[in-house]
DNA sequence: TTGTTATTGAAAACCATTTCCATTAATAGA
DNA sequence: TCTATTAATGGAAATGGTTTTCAATAACAA
């Protein structure tokens, strides 16, 4: 591992400065949890997860980092009705592994569900376009998700 | 007008009752509030236009009560990003004006589409019955909203 | 009319997120 | 490599939407 130069590796690099951000140990270590995380985590599950490597990283910093890499298009910030903001790592609608989330209002259990996802992604897009078009949007996000019980919150009634 | 019984004649008297809850007079002036407003009302957007002719109601019972409402799934709750919770009156996703929504993250402006809505309810209840099937989620409810800037926001780059 | 108990209002508590501000550190330029 | 600039940071305090508490009130079954 070459001295000095440790961090700014990343494919990440690139992106932070050209938009005019300072590449920091912070944003690196959250950006870096997310990347290698299962999903849905909130601030406060990052910045739990961070501290133990990185005890001098705060709370305040997590926020900040998410809004940040959430304004450049890097993560999602995502409201499951559980009162607090929760944040996956972005793939892009054309991405690989674009999805949509079935939630759980019993227990709120998030199930990420790809299946039939390839029809979903070519109506909205068309929607899209149609709606850009009709209400002079520029759109560049959307959010599909669909409410329910899960098998055990509907039996316990 | 009637005495004594003036409350107790609207439509939603057997909905409250049937499910065991009490017709009060806050109740009553909230879902009229909502059924005759524009849409996506804040609670204190709510309380704001009750206070005058209620000021006895208080913001409390406001919350308390739209919580009951969107329970009975008489109104949807809604995230439009702005910190706080909205609400508008449910019409059942069969109903005649079931629409989605198109939010400006710049101004947070809200538009109702409708536009597509046949095409997306179709798909919509084909990959609800194919996922409540799948992941064994009884699913009532879906949200589809689309982010971008609208054509001011857009501009002022 | 009366008893039971769901509902209420006001104040206080809650708690995720934001703001403040003095300190630190990333980076461009010498 | 050293230095100056200023974006970024962390801790504490503030914010603000929502929830909780609890004694008082009112809906409604009998
Ligand atoms: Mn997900
Ligand atoms: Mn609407
Ligand atoms: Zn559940
Ligand atoms: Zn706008």
């Amino acid at each position: 591992m070459p001295r000095g130069e440790c961090r700014g590796q990343g494919w990440w690099h690139g992106k932070f400065r050209g938009c005019g951000y300072r590449l920091t140990l912070g944003r690196e270590a959250i950006l870096e949890v997310l990347a290698k995380s299962e999903k849905h985590l909130s601030a406060e599950d990052i910045y739990m997860k961070i501290h133990p490597r990185h005890p001098n990283i705060g709370l305040t910093t997590i926020y900040r980092t998410l809004d940040v890499l959430s304004s450049l298009g890097m993560i999602y910030k995502l409201d499951f009705g559980d009162g607090r903001a929760r944040y996956e790592f972005a793939e892009g609608p054309k991405g690989a592994h674009h999805h949509h989330h079935l939630v759980c209002t019993g227990c709120n259990r998030v199930v990420d569900y790809t299946d039939f996802i390839d029809e979903e992604v070519e109506l909205l897009q068309q929607t899209e376009k149609g709606l850009g078009k009709k209400y002079n949007f520029k759109i560049n996000n959307h959010i599909i998700q669909f409410y329910g019980l899960c098998e055990k919150c509907s039996g316990k009634k």
